[in-house]
DNA sequence: AACAACTGCGAACGACGTTTGCAGTTTACA
DNA sequence: TGTAAACTGCAAACGTCGTTCGCAGTTGTT
C-alpha cells in the first residue's frame, strides 16, 4: 500500500484536486510544471503524436515510468497542457464596450491560440474535467454576457458554439485541402468538375471570421441587451 | 518482390485507386466490404477505439495480419468506413424548392448520420483523401447551390462550415456536460457560481439547429439568387 | 530506532499497428 | 503440360505505446 502514485486517493480523483506531492520523502527532481512545459514544447514542435510518455520523460532526462510520480495518466498530462494553454488567453479584456464586440475579440484570441498551439485542435474535443484556467475563461465569458437578458443555458450554448466555430476556422485549410482526385473517375461528379474548371473567382474576404461570429452570436443571443457601456 | 500487399503500386497509392485483388491466386476468403462492415458494426457498438485490427479480424474469424491482404493500413480502413457511412446520406433530395431549405435539410440528415454513427465525429477531422461517396455528397451540394451566384470558393466555405457546425451540434451534449467541479475552489469564478445558483430557465428551443444553419448559410452566401424552383 | 510515506529507476506487461516468412493455391504464359 | 509468378491465409515476430511493479534509497513522524 506504500507504492501508490502521488497523492492517489481512495477513488478516481481529478488531477485538479490531487496535491502535487506529500510531505515526506526526498525533494522531487522534477515538477508538474516542468513536465507540462516539456510536453507543450514537444507538441508545438512535432504535434500531439510526439507527446509520448517516453519522449516527454526523455526531454527531462528521466524514464517514462518516473512521470507517474507526478501524474496518474497521459490523459492527465493532456488536461494540464490544455489548461495551461488556455491560460495564455489572459489577460481578459474589460467589458466596457458592446458585449458583442468583446466576444468577437475573445474569439479572435482563441483563433490565435489555435495558431500557436495547433495540437489544441486534437485535444479540446475529449471529454475531460475543465481546469481552473478553462473555468476562468468560461467565467469571464459569462461576465461579458452579463448585460444579455436570456436564460443561462442559452449563454452556455453561445459560448460553446463560438469556441467550436473558431476551431472550425482554425482547421479550415486542412478541411478543403483534403480533396484529392488520384485515379478517380470524375465523370460521376459533374458539378465538382464544373466548379474546378471555372476560374476560382476572388478569394473569400478576410473578415469571414468576424462576420461569421457576429452572425452566429446575434442569432443565438437576443440583441436587445441592457446597457452598452 | 512477390509479397507486397494487395495491388500495392510503386508508390503510396490511394485506397480508392487500388484494385481490391489481382487475377491470380485463390479466391479470397473475405472482402473489403465484409471487413468494413465488421469494423462499422464494432465502431457503432463500442466506439472507434474498439476498432483495432485484431478486433476486426477476430470478428471475421481470422488474424490481424490477414487484413493487410485487403487494405494497406488502419487509416485506409477508417477512410473506407467513413465513405460508406457518408453513402447512407443517399438518396439526395431534389433541388426543386429554395436552395436554403434544401441545404438545411441536408444538414439535418448529416446530424442524423452523426447520431447513428457517433464515431464519425472522431474521424472527419483527419486529413484523408475523400472517397467516391464523399465526392458525390459534395457534388450534390454544389448542384443545390447552383442558383447561387458567387465564387466557387465561397460555396466550398459554406459547405465545409455547415458540416462543421452540424458536427458541433452532434457533440453538443458532451461539450457542456464536461464541466465538473470536484474539489475545486469555486470562489474564483463568481459568474459561474451565480449562473448555476440561478434557476436554469427554459431549455433552448428545439429549432436551434435550424436557426443556426439558416443564419450561417445566409451570412456566408448571397441570398439574391436566381430562381426559386 | 522504527516505520510509513515518499523518491527515482529499470524491467516488465499487455495491447497496438505493422512486417515477415512460409506453405499452399490459382492463373498466365512458354 | 510444365513452370514460374502472383496471389492466398496464417502465425510469429518487431517496435512502440501507456502503464505497472519491485527494489533500493531518502525523508519525516513517533
Amino acid at each position: 500500500m506504500s507504492d501508490a502514485p502521488a497523492g492517489a486517493g481512495p477513488d478516481r480523483q481529478s488531477i485538479w484536486s490531487r496535491p502535487e506531492r506529500g510531505t515526506r520523502g526526498p525533494t522531487p527532481a522534477h515538477s508538474r510544471d516542468a513536465i507540462v512545459g516539456a510536453a507543450i514544447a514537444l507538441a508545438d514542435a512535432e504535434g500531439l503524436a510526439a507527446v509520448s510518455m517516453r519522449a516527454v520523460a526523455g526531454a527531462l532526462g528521466t524514464g517514462a515510468g518516473s512521470l507517474y510520480r507526478y501524474l496518474s495518466s497521459r490523459d492527465d498530462l493532456l488536461d494540464l497542457m490544455t489548461d495551461r494553454a488556455v491560460g495564455e488567453l489572459r489577460p481578459y479584456p474589460q467589458a466596457r464596450g458592446d458585449w458583442l464586440d468583446t466576444m468577437v475579440l475573445l474569439g479572435r484570441r482563441q483563433l490565435a491560440l489555435f495558431g500557436t498551439h495547433p495540437w489544441l485542435l486534437d485535444v479540446i474535443h475529449r471529454p475531460s474535467g475543465a481546469g481552473p484556467e478553462s473555468l476562468a475563461w468560461f467565467d469571464n465569458c459569462l461576465r461579458i454576457l452579463e448585460p444579455v437578458r436570456c436564460p443561462v443555458a442559452a449563454k452556455f450554448e453561445a459560448i460553446a458554439m463560438m469556441t467550436g466555430v473558431v476551431s472550425l476556422f482554425a482547421r479550415r485549410e486542412a478541411a478543403v485541402g483534403g480533396l484529392s482526385f488520384d485515379g478517380i473517375d470524375l465523370t460521376a461528379y459533374p458539378h465538382l468538375v464544373a466548379a474546378f474548371g471555372r476560374p476560382p473567382g476572388p478569394a473569400p474576404r478576410g473578415d469571414l471570421v468576424e462576420r461569421t461570429l457576429r452572425g452566429l452570436l446575434r442569432g443565438l443571443l437576443p440583441t436587445e441587451s441592457t446597457g452598452t457601456g
